[in-house]
DNA sequence: CGTGCCAGGTGCCGT
DNA sequence: ACGGCACTTGGCACG
């Protein structure tokens, strides 16, 4: 439907949503969000989508990203205020509530979109970790894994093991290259574990990543941690 | 247009990209992606966004996030294969690409959307940062900010200020609720400032935000760091 | 449901 | 371009 009269929006996006259509409007509107932030935007033309599972994003011509949203879960209602078209989002946990005002109407569409397939995607922190289990020399000759996801009070490791020498090595996996924030992870687990294992025990940390960030590499040489390059395997029949 | 042809619809689609609109698909299509990582969708019904900046995205009915996408900076081209609609958006640094190729259409639709606008967003980080400024005493009586955004070697401090005892204090600003990770961004800071500002020099770290996790709460004290509760101003008029 | 962490994260801003 | 970091991050798996 295009230049749809308000009205004619307002039933056909009801009766869409009641479907479990996914639905789009184009048009001149305002913006309102409050809830863990707040936020206004004036006038403007933009793509509004409505999703079945109560997702909104409301996209203008730039960016990946929607300049207003609403999560997965919400409420979406569709009235008449003052004469116009008006999109109602909510949600509880956080309370947030978007709402858009159309001043005018470019387009109205509903679509039934059918789709039972699933993405397949490799590349992945869990390729790496397959990589790693599957050849656990390409770490180090003698590397020997003894858990994934192992549990320490400051949280949950990638990779536990030891080596040749039956030290305990903890490794802490990255996709794609390292920063800081990955080196304070192993420094946390590390330090976790030499508390758990008594004062004696050798814990030896090192990160796993194809590669890492100067700031990186510093912080682990200050901390003694170490640095092993590898990348998940980009196969796609992973 | 509605059910087009796909020699239509790549007619369509060309001008509207060479307009600069922006440009939505809908219809039964199959995606491969490869580049940071690689994936494959099989057959079904999605709707396809094209933005004149360069950004795609497929959206399937579930979800915030597309199934697939295409960030900003990239070229889009269309074109007939197998007497298909193709939708093709590559980038380089790092090298992409992404496959759309179309069944079946459904829906294509062309947008010239005008927006002068920019969104107005309160309870930011910048926000919680401001309100201390404002008032320092709100993280303790006697608290003096010095400087904003301060290097050391291991980032940039988001405060950095001395206490009513002329001891130097580093703030780590969180707007939601603090995890383990900014423990650990605090934690750097101090250290780093500790060894810069030779070793006798008292430095105190202080976590602020609204709340924090129990385990980021373990850490703080592990860590002898300390915890300041408050939340950004989320007036929209700050 | 909160907590923790990965993500093809994205976006912004700095060197 | 790379680096560091905030984000209404979103998404998932687990207690």
């Amino acid at each position: 439907m295009t230049h749809p009269s308000h009205e004619a929006a307002v039933e056909v996006i009801t009766a869409a949503l009641d479907r479990g259509d996914l639905v789009t409007v184009a048009g001149l509107c305002t913006v309102d969000y409050s809830g863990r932030a707040s936020s206004t935007l004036g006038p403007g033309e933009r793509h509004v989508m409505l999703k079945p599972d109560g997702t909104a994003m409301v996209h203008t011509v730039e960016g990946r990203q929607p300049v207003n949203w609403q999560p997965p879960g919400c409420e979406h209602e569709v009235d008449l205020a003052d004469g116009r078209l008006r999109i109602v989002s909510t949600r509880s946990t956080p309370e947030e509530r978007l709402v858009v005002e159309f001043e005018r109407l470019l387009q109205a569409s509903a679509f039934g979109l059918a789709d039972e397939e699933d993405l397949s995607l490799s590349g992945t922190h869990e390729d790496l970790k397959d990589r790693v289990l599957e050849d656990p020399g390409r770490i180090e000759p003698g590397f020997t894994p003894l858990a994934t996801e192992r549990e320490t009070p400051a949280g949950a490791v990638d990779v536990y093991g030891e080596d040749a020498d039956g030290r305990t090595v903890v490794l802490e996996l990255k996709r794609s290259r390292a920063g800081p924030d990955g080196v304070g992870q192993l420094e946390r687990y590390v330090d976790a574990l030499r508390r758990d294992l008594h004062a004696d025990a050798e814990v030896r940390g090192v990160l796993v990543a194809p590669s890492a960030t100067d700031r990186a590499r510093r912080l682990l040489a200050e901390r003694g941690l170490e640095f092993v390059s590898l990348a998940p395997d980009t196969d796609d029949d992973a």
